[in-house]
DNA sequence: CGCCCATCCTGAGCGC
DNA sequence: TGCGCTCAGGATGGGC
């Protein structure tokens, strides 16, 4: 399940294998994936574009081509590889962008959540997707006043906000719980309840822990694999996630597992106040 | 406005 | 062996 990490993974290698490319056409095989504009209009626009630069906001990733940029979010197990024409295209590939060099930029996607758009380079800060999107989880970008804030007055509990794209982007399951186990904080806490040092243990450990996972090439749980294949580093050095009835390595109590805002959330009972 | 919940999807894992 | 059920979950839009 791709979140900033593992984007950040895929837009890398994006950049390398696909920058300086032109899509001659687009083959779309299963349309629920395309968001906006119309399937027509869509490969219409993109044909004879050059693939410029792979940018990344939250976990979106950015084509930015000749005259538009192609936003696209992955979802739970999108995927995007480089073909030679000659490779058999599987059934979980659904969006073919076929390059002048002869290749084609394939994306796969099981579970067909993934969703792509495209809009005029101009506007692209004005897609509702973008709009919607809170700061970038860095040093510079996410201010502790914006997490009091965004935190004050809200009854939901913690975990819900950190999965919140509009108060921190990029932030999804795994990380959400990894985090709150750094920050020693229970997830079921109500956002309003966070003391000031808490916030600022909260937004240390956001920024901590995601630069951790971008710096290993994010986490394989399941599925995850970047643009050349090859899986993420940051899966050894899950605290949580996905260990429950372990043992905690702060203090040795067993790690529960609980629904909290519909998600699935691991944590550490004893440590985690 | 704030928040909850269904929706989209398929494959893995499990019990019988 | 194979069937049917449950679970996994990010963003979105409807509804209260």
């Amino acid at each position: 399940m791709p979140e900033l990490p593992e984007v950040e993974s895929v837009k890398n290698g994006l950049n390398k294998l696909i920058s300086g490319k032109a899509i001659t056409n687009v083959d779309v095989l299963w349309i629920n994936i395309i968001k906006d504009p119309s399937i027509s209009e869509f490969k219409e626009r993109i044909a004879g574009q050059v693939i410029e630069a792979v940018k990344r906001r939250g976990k979106f990733l950015l084509f930015f081509l000749t005259d538009d940029v192609l936003i696209s979010h992955l979802r739970m197990e999108g995927k995007y590889r480089l073909e030679n024409t000659d490779v058999p295209r599987t059934k979980h590939t659904h969006v073919v962008f076929e390059l002048d060099s002869g290749e084609e930029l394939r994306y796969l996607d099981v579970r067909k959540f993934g969703k792509m758009s495209l809009i005029a380079k101009e506007k692209w800060t004005q897609h509702p997707s973008m709009l919607k999107l809170g700061p970038e989880p860095t040093n510079e970008e996410l201010k502790i006043k914006h997490l009091v804030n965004a935190l004050k007055k809200t009854e939901r509990p913690i975990k819900a906000c950190l999965l919140d794209q509009t108060i921190v982007a990029g932030v999804g399951n795994i990380y959400a719980d990894e985090i709150l186990y750094d920050a020693c904080i229970h997830p079921e806490r109500k956002g309003k309840s966070l003391q000031l040092d808490e916030i600022k243990d909260l937004r240390n450990s956001i920024i901590t822990i995601i630069n951790k996972a971008v710096d290993k090439g994010g986490t394989t749980i399941r599925t995850y694999s970047n643009a050349f294949g090859t899986e993420g580093g940051y899966q050894t050095y899950l605290s949580v996630y996905g260990k429950k009835d372990e043992k905690c390595s702060r203090c040795q109590h067993t790690i529960k597992k609980i629904k909290v805002a519909q998600r699935g959330t691991h944590y550490c009972p004893y440590c985690q106040k």
